[in-house]
DNA sequence: GTTACTTTGTACATTCAATAAACAAAGTCG
DNA sequence: CGACTTTGTTTATTGAATGTACAAAGTAAC
């Protein structure tokens, strides 16, 4: 059965659309509401009053007179409840509280030193419950936990396959829902960093976002018409394993010449094992660069290269507004980024380049986790469709 | 401003949802409709008659009862208006009537001896209003003209680059609209080409499509959760120049090792010149192969090798539920599937190759017409709100 | 200070679409 | 032939948005 118009239907677009419009602005009054989005003042003041009491917004006195009677100013309640961010990492786990919109309350991280599912679970679970003690009072408490994982999750939160972590088959949400009763959701790590740009860093109120998140391996998460692009199954997004070099390289997923191979840590560990890997090479390599080290910049130029190729086909591909390069690899933008976008300019067709602005991530390693925050609010406001 | 909600808004939603339920069923009384739907059978009553009176629907006398009152039944009026649908190729021109419902009413094709603008728009002139003669009489005539070409489209109608053809910047859609005085749009042959497949062909109720239109070169057409995907600028789709070898072969673009330079008539050639090439040398090849020309099979062989590799590309990156592979090559599907596949099986993820079906257009050459005239359906309903 | 004008936010009558319930019309079936 | 079904229309009701009027609370010019 389709979803068929009626009244409520109406209010709730309506509504949204208040919300919205007092969540975008610091502070703005109903007058001016009304003015922004062309519905008529007696209906703002009703649905106004609607989020006062669901403890949505709150008026926080007059504000500035233009020539007439003082505006009561609106704000949102960033403050009526909390979400819980989490970025499993391959060898990391960084955990924050954010407010409603995104801030961050508090932050921690915790190194993994083994693997075993177990054994991360148990870590995970930790900092979950230390981060939930730290949580402040408010009307809606926590409101859920949001955690982006590198690997194919299915829609029921179960991780399929994370090839740097060795994992198969784990039913994380299952097994957080029953530690924790608040609703879980569970997203690919690129996902949840695309979310995090989008919401919170450079990619506000841009329409077509591709993010790239290169770290050990080379994730993608596609904000296509300002929605996460996630296939048919849930599993878009995995341009690592996209062909460049048809006779390249044997990767591990059984292809020959994924990007991956050539643009990721990958590439600069001169391996092909995910496992055995170093968490700090990464940091030394940037700091040998940072010191001059030609041999490790080397490395770097041409690892920025081969992102350039993957990126001419992103551009080729999806024609987008932004391209943001994210993950732990970012870190190593002074020594990418040249030989990055030179590649690009000889690649990519001449049409499509013109539009696409490419950018390192300004969130930095923080985009996943406030992504995965950012899922739970919306997940929070979608299950609780009475509040608005 | 942001679009509010009010009750026309509803109306309008449930008219069409009402119009869609009889464009999909031959038949289909208000009862149904009402059950089907969930609306009231009074709210389908009033909305039926109003699309009675426009002429989209009418009653075709009593149905069959099941124990009570014999229906009325409804039909989409599909001769309501008749839109014109042509795909401009490089060397031919195919153009079609097309009823409300894509049912093709007539059909022409004429070939190209020259890639001249002015000759190419004088044939298409021609073709029209050849076709407008023969169109039968209706309620709102011809309701507008689709057109798929082979190159980069700008919002405007104007064709920036037709690599094949030779084209840049020609304002197509102004030259034909002073001439027909009817609403022209075109698009890129691609996305005429998903479109067609997803309206009239197999593609029908599929959310994500990628269609592979092969032929002197690659392009897609993108179909993401039910829509063209068409990116920041309209550019989206160039597949054909993903790099898939980066050490390859020059490819005209300035790129190296383009998909298209391996998987596209380009690859049979064994020349990169887009222009110099023979309507008919596919077709002979195709002969060929179908005798048993073991080194003509062998060519497509490989190029159905390197479509498979453009083709898990496409499953790592987009997790489409469908690809359908159309365009002049399919024509030697035959010779191409095994090889295809085969490198599927070995390339593409496993998760993800498992959802994924790829098939051979079964429009064929009718596809990227067929699709332009929908473009041309949508568009009148688009611009018509009052009749829905 | 007083008066005229502005701006904000609420109150109320009106409009319009969907709905539920009643009902008339036109069947089926034992 | 009478009881039951199904279809489609009619009518009163509900609820959301709207326009207008209005009260509240300000500014600014004289």
């Amino acid at each position: 059965m389709k979803i068929t118009g009626d009244q409520n239907l109406i209010k709730k677009m309506n509504k949204t659309i208040v919300l919205d419009e007092v969540v975008n602005h610091k502070m703005i009054s109903r007058a001016e509401i009304s003015e922004k989005t062309g519905l008529n003042k007696g209906t703002v003041s009703t649905l106004v009053n609607e989020l006062l009491e669901n403890h949505l917004v709150y008026e926080a006195g007059p504000g500035k007179s233009s020539g007439g009677r003082k505006p009561v100013m609106l704000l949102f309640n960033k403050q009526a409840g909390y979400a819980i961010g989490i970025d499993l990492g391959v060898n990391y786990i960084l955990s924050m509280i954010t407010d409603l919109s995104g801030n961050i309350i508090v932050q921690q991280k915790s190194s993994l030193h083994s693997l075993s599912t177990d054994d991360v679970i148990f870590t995970l679970i930790e900092s979950i419950h230390n981060l939930i003690q730290k949580a402040p009072k408010s009307s809606y408490g926590i409101i859920g936990i949001g955690i982006g994982v590198p690997g194919i999750v299915n829609d029921k939160g179960t991780i399929l396959h994370a090839p740097n972590l060795g994992w198969r088959d784990v039913q994380l949400k299952q097994i957080l829902f029953e530690e924790f009763k608040v609703p879980i959701v569970i997203d690919n790590e690129a996902n949840a960093g695309a979310l995090g740009e989008k919401e919170y860093g450079i990619g506000k109120n841009i329409k077509n976002i591709i993010y790239i998140s290169a770290g050990i391996g080379i994730g993608t998460g596609m904000i296509l018409t300002n929605e996460i692009y996630r296939g048919y199954s849930g599993y878009a997004g995995e341009l690592g394993h996209m062909t460049i070099e048809a006779s390249g390289e044997q990767c591990s997923c059984g292809n020959t010449g994924c990007w991956e191979l050539y643009a990721s840590e990958k590439a600069l560990l001169n391996q092909n094992q995910s496992f055995s890997h170093d968490e700090h090479k990464l940091q030394q390599y940037v700091q040998q660069a940072s010191q001059g080290d030609q041999q490790v910049i080397e490395k770097f130029n041409k690892v920025g290269t081969y992102l350039g190729i993957g990126v001419s086909n992103i551009i080729n591909t999806f024609n987008p507004e932004l391209i943001i390069v994210g993950g732990r690899l970012s870190t190593a933008e002074p020594w990418m980024k040249d030989t990055l976008l030179s590649t690009v300019e000889k690649r990519a067709l001449t049409y499509h380049r013109q539009t696409t602005k490419i950018i390192f991530s300004d969130l930095g390693t923080k985009s996943a986790a406030l992504g995965a925050a950012s899922l739970a609010i919306s997940s929070f406001f979608a299950e609780h469709e009475e509040l608005i």
